[in-house]
DNA sequence: CTGGATCCCAATAGATACTG
DNA sequence: CAGTATCTATTGGGATCCAG
């Protein structure tokens, strides 16, 4: 879909989440980010959607444009990246949550959830704390981003 | 994004939500569903998000598809068709309202909120039973659709 | 070795014009 | 009104290359 931009923008609140999470690999990446941990440009490369590199990188940057991710140096190893999730990303873990809640509800293919599901399951509230105190969140007030 | 198939089905109830809701179009077509009561093709095109009628009838199909939405004769005029959100399509309410919330919390585009927002801001509750009770929804349950 | 960039080319998305 | 047809632009897969 074609790019928000000050030339098409209609003030629209929703279109402005909707130009974020419109994209099948950003959601992906940021399922990874949220519950799965996911840390590594390799972590998103191994989770097994069959990502193109090109295209992660593509995203990556983007998300990190919209201010949604923020990129370090892992301190340990200098070679290493570090992705991790900013104040504004933490705040769309609800709007995940809600397409867990309706994917479960109507998806009729798989039998036993995924791992990482279950866990969220069986103790929503204990889960969503554990993974988000779980990252030194980065910067990012509302006002900045694209 | 490559489709969701057998083949490449992992089994994550997330991915079966991303599939649906990872495109923009299809998004700006819910949105216009739901909150603004678009019922017609035209609608859709008069929506001022410039959707070209291929990717229209492209999104309309596969929503259709997933079970999302369904078509029928307008039983006034026949050469009209009317979309509507089945049982399974209201279910995606709650990740809409989610998105809103956010965008709301994080857009410093738009100072004044579109009008079917504010709406919905001011009675939160009594806005989404209007527009939910306003819909004779379709048929539709856990199990149907693709 | 990690995080990309680049290239090739196949497939998909999309704009515009047109039709039953 | 609700779409097709056609043509072009962009995305994406897969391999490879490269810099730190």
């Amino acid at each position: 879909m074609a790019r928000q931009t000050s030339e098409n923008w209609f003030g629209c609140p929703f279109r402005f989440g909707a130009n974020v999470l419109g994209d099948g690999w950003s959601l992906l990446i940021l399922r990874d980010l949220i519950f799965r941990e996911a840390r590594h440009y390799g972590d998103f490369v191994a989770a097994g959607e069959g990502i193109s590199t090109n295209i992660l990188a593509d995203r990556l940057q983007r998300l990190e444009a919209e201010g949604v991710i923020s990129k370090q140096q892992d301190p340990d190893r200098a070679v290493r990246v570090i992705y991790r999730l900013t104040e504004k990303g933490r705040g769309l873990v609800p709007i995940l949550m809600a397409i867990i809640d309706w994917s479960e509800q109507w998806d009729d293919r798989t039998e036993v959830p995924a791992a990482f599901i279950k866990a969220y399951r069986e103790d929503r509230s204990g889960f969503v704390a554990s993974v988000v105190d779980g990252l030194e969140l980065a910067e990012a007030k509302p006002g900045e981003g694209a």
